[in-house]
Order: C-alpha cells, then sequence, then structure tokens
DNA sequence: AGAGTCCTTGTACGGTGTACGAGTCACGTT
DNA sequence: AACGTGACTCGTACACCGTACAAGGACTCT
C-alpha cells in the first residue's frame, strides 16, 4: 500500500488503474467486519448520489458500513482512491450491448452520447470528480473502445480518430455538466428544475446589466420555458447538436472519400 | 449579508450575482486594512494558479493579504462566493475585441473557442469551479453574448441558437477540461506534460487487460506521440474537431435556406 | 464628549483526511 | 497444544478546515 503522502510525485501513482496490485483486497468478505472494495465503493456511490460529493466523508461511509473510519484505509490508499474506483464503477452502467444493436455509426453515436449524458445526469457528483482523474479504469475503457470502434465505422483515416472522439464526447460531457449542476442547485433548493428556473431567470431579469446583453435570445428563452419543461428543452437541444456533430462528420468523411 | 446557513434555500441566493446587493465593499480600500473585495479576489486567483483548488484556504488566503480569516468575511459570504468571483474576473480575460476583428463567423468561433481554451489551461481551477455555478457575472454573460452574437451570424433560425452553442462550447469547455486536469497532473509530479504522458502509456501498457482494448489506436497513439509534443498533438486534434464543428453548422445553414 | 458606523480580530466549535501503534482474530506449522 | 504470522480493525491524535459569535478599535459626525 502506498501512503498517501507519497502519491503524486510517481505518475505511475496518478491512478489506482496504474499501481502495482498487490491483490489484498481480491478476496471479498474476508475480514471479521465482512469489508471489500466492492462493498466500500458500492456505499460510497449510494451516498454520493444522495447526499452529493461534498457530503461524503471517510467518517461517514465508515458509519454506513458499519466500521471506523480508518478500516477503510486498510483496502485503499486514500479518500481520493474511492472516489476514483467509483467513477469507474458508474461508466459500468453505460450499456454497449444497446450500442452494439443501434444501426449504423450514426445512430450508434446517438445511443452512445445518450447514455453517457444520462449517465452523467444521474450522478451529478461524475461530471467534477471524472474531470480529475484519467479515466483509465476497466470500465472508462471499455467505453472508450466502443467509442473509438464507432467513430472508426465512419471510415475517416486513423488521425482524424481522437479529434472526432473528442468533438462527440467532449461535447456529451459539458453538456452533461451543466445539466447535473442546474439539476443539483435545484435540488438542493429543494424546488422542481422548473420552478428554479424560472425563479432564477425572474431573478436574473431584476439586474438591468443582463437584460440588454442576453436581449436578443430573451423572447426566445420566455417562449420555449412557457411551452415545455426545461428537461424537454434540453432533450430536444442535445438531439439537435448531435445532428450537427453528425452532419459534420459526415461532411469530413465525404472530403476524405 | 447572508450567513452561509441561510444560503442554498433561495434560488436567488444561488449566486452571488443574484443577491441584493448592499454596495458595501463598493468604496474600495475604505478600512483600515486596505482590503477589498477585488483585491481578495485578485489573491484568490492568484493562489489558485500557484497552488491549486486544493490549497486554497480562507485562512492562507488572509494571511497573504495581511489580515486574519475572517476580515474576509465582511466582503463576501463564504468561501464558494470567493470562487465564484474568481471564475467571473477570469472570463474577462477572454478578449473580446479580437473575436469581433477575426472576420466571418467561422473565424470567430475558432477565434473564441481558442481563447476560451486557453483561458481553461491556463487556470485548471477553472473547469471544476465553473462547471458548479450559473456563470452570469458580467464578464461570463459578456462572453455568452458574443457567442450568442456571433452563432447568430450564421444565420441559423433563432430556435437553433442554444444547442448550436452548446455544440460547440460545450465541446470546448470538455476539452480544455481535460488539457487542464492533464497539465495539472503533470506539473503535480513535478514533470513535463510529454514526459508525464510517456511514463504513464509505459505503465499503461504493463496492464495487460488495457493494450488489448485500445490495440486498434496504440500504433497511431505511439506514433504521434514520438513525433510531436502531446501540445502540439492537442492543439492540431482541436482544430480538428473545430473544423468538424464549423462543416456540421455549415449544413444546418445550408439545410435551412 | 458621545454616538454610530465601518471594519478587524480572538476565540471557539464541529467538522475533515489520515499517520501511527496497539489490538484482535483465524490459521498453518511445529 | 503452543506459537508465530499474517490479515484486519480500532482508538487516539494531529493539523487543518470553514465559519458563528461577540468584542474591540478607529474614524466621522453631531
Amino acid at each position: 500500500m502506498v501512503k498517501a503522502a507519497d502519491r503524486a510525485k510517481n505518475p505511475a501513482r496518478s491512478s489506482v488503474w496504474l499501481e502495482n496490485k498487490d491483490g489484498r483486497a481480491a478476496r471479498s468478505g474476508g475480514g471479521p467486519a465482512g469489508l471489500d472494495r466492492d462493498r466500500i465503493v458500492a456505499a460510497s456511490i449510494r451516498i454520493l448520489d444522495e447526499e452529493g460529493l461534498a457530503k461524503l466523508s471517510m467518517r461517514k461511509l465508515a458509519t454506513d458500513l458499519g466500521v471506523t473510519a480508518m478500516s477503510l484505509y486498510w483496502y485503499v490508499d486514500t479518500k481520493d482512491d474511492i472516489i476514483e474506483y467509483a467513477v469507474d464503477t458508474v461508466y459500468g452502467e453505460i450499456d454497449l450491448a444497446v450500442v452494439d444493436a443501434a444501426g449504423d455509426w450514426r445512430q450508434q453515436i446517438r445511443e452512445l452520447a445518450l447514455q453517457y449524458r444520462r449517465m452523467l445526469v444521474r450522478h451529478p457528483w461524475m461530471s467534477p470528480s471524472a474531470g480529475q482523474y484519467l479515466n483509465i479504469g476497466p470500465h472508462a475503457i471499455a467505453v472508450g473502445s466502443k467509442i473509438q470502434e464507432t467513430i472508426r465505422a465512419t471510415g475517416l483515416p486513423l488521425d482524424r480518430l481522437p479529434s472526432t472522439m473528442s468533438a462527440v464526447f467532449q461535447f456529451v460531457y459539458g453538456y452533461g455538466t451543466i445539466e447535473a449542476q442546474f439539476g443539483r442547485r435545484a435540488a438542493e433548493a429543494g424546488m422542481s428544475q422548473d420552478d428554479f428556473y424560472g425563479e432564477a431567470l425572474k431573478a436574473f431579469r431584476d439586474e438591468p446589466q443582463f437584460v440588454e446583453a442576453l436581449e436578443p435570445m430573451a423572447e426566445l428563452l420566455d417562449e420555449r420555458a412557457s411551452h415545455d419543461s426545461v428537461t424537454v428543452i434540453w432533450d430536444r437541444d442535445f438531439e439537435y447538436a448531435l445532428d450537427i456533430l453528425i452532419a459534420g462528420i459526415e461532411v469530413m468523411v465525404q472530403r476524405h472519400a
């Protein structure tokens, strides 16, 4: 095991996935407390989902598991490691089989993007957390591999793969981040997303310097919000944006052909 | 002023920009310590840039300013508010005049995207922080307004504006996030980005389960990294991705015309 | 001189991550 | 049966965090 203080000096220690494993936690439930890295990670995901990133503490996590905080350190070097494990576990929620069954590359990209986005929104702690790590756990790699396969099916030349992957999935990450944080804020305020949106927009309107800056879009924002729920609007905007991305990829494919 | 404990209940308090201002901090340097919200924010940006998000504490910030921690609370409700102010200040680094001078909408989008990305990379604490707030400070709004203007110049119909803005700038946010965090990790390990990349890739290669997953791209990754610095590669990938996005927008414009 | 306002500080509380060393228990060997 | 020897758990302690609260100082105005 590696002391927390010794981390960050060795790049191989930048990720729990690059450490030399000693297999200690491989056997499950061996100890008197029935502890186990999988159980620890599962419990932390529960806390993260229900109470948010800020509320996850080693003591709380330990209490939930019926142990002392220091017991956790047998299975894990730092609190950060737990989150890194949790991130990868959640990447596993993306159902790659559904993607395979989705038709041509256009539909596959749509399906992958949609699932990725839903996952980020379902776990609002994901985007801030995932952004911190290299995301090279087995599940994240599997997703990356599938993304790469899908993009490759477009027929684009190899050296265009990374940027094309970025164009689509960095967009999805950014989009999901906004949605997730907005949802989190609304939940913290104890309001529905629509109410929160409405209240924020109202308060916003009272600030004269802002009104003129976004005036051109104001009617549009109002009109949209008065007809549909913000989640519906976001769904539609997301699809539109994917249209743009896919159209752009098609152009590149044609240019190359 | 608003007690920290009372926050998060009122959506108008979800942002420092939606609070009723009492103008207390408007006069600058009035107090015996010559303190001032601008000075506080400037000092925190310095710490954030030099030592990172995790190292910013009220006590440290106060010490840097030659004051006690509690003095800061005269100008600010919570530590979070300071970061929200810092985020907006840094949005102000994006030079909108340069964007105006950049030619047609294609070049303007490129210029805006490039500046946004550079800003995120220059301040690695920005992406995790900016993701948390509504980003409705004056500078963020100015940037948003410029983005909107630029996209509008494409001639797309109004209801396509939000998704088109998302497609481009959520991508930039995601891309910048990855770059910034990678750079931060490398700096923490005390290595150049190229060395860090090489070491990570090497360690990565020792994990058999990962090799096969990304095998198709392996040659590409190696070849690219052996010819150019990762920062050069990222620059190019970023440009390629913008090509895709702009091509996609062009298609949409044509379809609509 | 007194009052009032603006600003700063000292102290304290309840939290945090985690280092360290001392237990406790099950098991393999002798 | 006794004895290590590991695998695990826990209690204590440290340094640090954000910030509530009340007291204090300095300056201005009357």
